[in-house]
DNA sequence: CCGTATCCGCGATGATACTG
DNA sequence: CAGTATCATCGCGGATACGG
């Protein structure tokens, strides 16, 4: 695609394409999308975490849907996990290359918005 | 929040607390990223689209799904609706500033990927 | 052409309990 | 600590039909 930022008419057109396509990009676009990926991402921007810190650091979401979406972001490649063989065992995760790739526009989408919307009450 | 790009360590700590509260941005983040709202937004950069033109561009989107996703995204802001008073009535969509602000990051995220899967068969 | 209204299945999601 | 297993639910999203 072309390596240009200039949004033109042509790459518009071949983003059309992706649509209809069963191209792998709509998969990884789903999970991160998807309910939990985006707030994964996000909160390992910058550091590397723990299961549990996950857990805690993004309220709401459950045990078996954060497994779930680490899974799945995991085997897209863009985050890392790492045992330690302790007991009991410590699990860290971080973003690889492409996951820090990816989180840098998402970090600007949520930033862009929040300074919009005048958040932080 | 901090003005700056780098992603340092306090303002990971201050995006965390985004998610505990019910802070606004959260429904907009859930609305773009909900199944359909990122396609729409990418659609419509560098183009303004009528209805049925988001509807072939984005194969696989329901009418229901598609108003349903346009009215979320000009509740919050993010796109305009143009309604030309003829018989049949012509109706535009298109980005606003914040929109487009957001929009951005998308389409980069958007062709991280595509460029990272090496895709386009 | 541009939607809204209605029905409904099914998968994502969450609560709970249990294991290594 | 770091998960898996199981089950109930709930609302998203699709299909269809209809209206302005």
């Amino acid at each position: 695609m072309a390596g240009g930022s200039q949004i033109t008419q042509a790459d518009t057109e071949t983003r059309y394409e992706v649509f209809h396509t069963d191209c792998p990009a709509r998969d990884v676009v789903d999970h991160i999308t998807s309910r939990w990926g985006i707030w994964v991402l996000i909160s390992l921007q910058g550091n590397d975490l723990r299961f549990y810190e996950l857990r805690e650091s993004i309220r709401g979401i459950s045990e078996k849907m954060l497994a779930q979406s680490l899974r799945a972001l995991v085997q897209d490649g863009l985050i890392w996990r790492h045992v330690e063989p302790t007991t009991p065992p410590q699990v860290t995760y971080g973003l690889t290359e492409f996951g820090r790739e990816v989180g840098e526009p998402l970090g600007e989408l949520f930033d862009r918005i929040t300074q919009r919307l005048g958040s932080r009450p």
